[in-house]
DNA sequence: TATATTCCATATCGAACGTTATGAAATGGA
DNA sequence: TCCATTTCATAACGTTCGATATGGAATATA
């Protein structure tokens, strides 16, 4: 048929999700976005229909990458507290890359763009449910091991009514969530206090208070 | 001499700090600035010199204002816990303003200038560690009420060896430290969930979850 | 009232924006 | 080998950017 396109799409979004990381939407142009991809305005828009249609790929991009490494992080074993603790320090890992303190894509995402680009906004919003999501899972794995284990359950039941366990179920269920929400927003907050240039230090210190909260 | 200025700066500056904070900066030009404080490009260079001098001064009376109140509430009588409480929950108010839930200028401020923008990120943090100091002095207020008080001290100091004071002393500051940073930073992140579209429920829940961390 | 000076509204500047058009280069089927 | 088709690099489009120049209106002093 005809000439074969000459470069990777997946790679030009991984390209762009770094100049966007790295100075937000507004800042990075499209003859920005055309040096870092090495692509060109044609292909840029052959494939991706606009700017915007390039940034949004680059958010899924983020998710498919960056955030994969966290949640992987919560599917660590042991108790849950501890899980936690690895994964927020990950997270504080990953804020770093060769661009510098870049902080976080959706976060930075959330502050630029989500008011006023209601695209963009739910890509925030369903990054967030899903970090949400996977704290809870891993905050409920601990709390209820009701399922058949291999050790002894450390805490035995005593005195429960059976009228009671549902109460107990949906409260801890209600706490976890609050938790589960509050640890989410805590990575977003890891990338904020990164872009707002506190030290690996000072962040390692506001984890170890907001531990505090997971109880 | 000559011709009086038929503007007041505080009110430009006041007006510019509203369209900043809802569409952050580089989505706001000069026209548009020019638009909403009714000045003109001619007034608005004179007294500021670029856009980003106007910028400046907005970050400026943001502080002077908004944050203000926070400081305010943060200076009211009671328990520490309570009085925290009683301050974020009113945070949460200030983030929405007739403008929409516009979230908190520093915040947007920290993710979408600071890393290229010396000037805007020293102003950032800055206000960071106002917060926090603000936050040190009234936890440290409750921590240490050795001072002649009206009423009896509820927890007396029981078995606390001279040598050891000095230690507890500076154990206690430290974990104040760690608490009001965290809390600093608290305070970011519920402007950042306001601008990420969360309701005010659940930014709720995030605050209530964030005070387990005070211990 | 005349004048020098400053401010205002507006026009305008060169540069950069996001996007599209253009012509040469490349490629699979006839 | 020619052709139809698609991609490429690049120029160009109209618009808007931040910033400045300009001419008339306003004011304190003389």
């Amino acid at each position: 048929m005809a000439r074969a396109r000459e470069f990777e799409p997946e790679e030009a979004v991984a390209a762009a999700m770094r100049l966007f990381r790295s100075k937000g939407y507004h800042d990075s142009s499209i003859r920005d976005l055309s040096d870092c991809t090495g692509v060109g305005p044609y292909g840029l828009y052959g494939v991706f229909g606009s700017k915007h249609g390039l940034f949004l790929a680059a958010l899924d991009h983020y998710r498919k990458t960056v955030t994969a490494e966290v949640l992987q992080a919560l599917e660590a074993p042991g108790p849950a507290r501890e899980v936690i603790a690895e994964a927020l320090a990950r997270v504080l890992e990953l804020m770093e890359t060769p661009d510098g303190r870049v902080g976080c894509l959706m976060c930075n995402t959330a502050t630029e763009l989500a008011p006023q680009d209601p695209e963009a906004a739910a890509k925030v919003k369903a990054h967030l449910d899903l970090l949400a999501e996977a704290f809870q899972k891993l905050l409920l794995r601990e709390a209820k091991p009701a399922k058949a284990g291999k050790a002894a359950p450390k805490k035995a039941p005593k005195k429960a009514p059976k009228k009671a366990l549902k109460q107990d179920r949906g409260k801890v269920r209600e706490e976890a969530r609050d938790v589960a929400e509050f640890l989410a927003a805590t990575v977003y907050g890891i990338g904020l206090l990164v872009r707002a240039g506190q030290d690996d230090a000072q962040i390692g210190r506001y984890i170890k208070t907001a531990l505090k909260a997971v109880g």
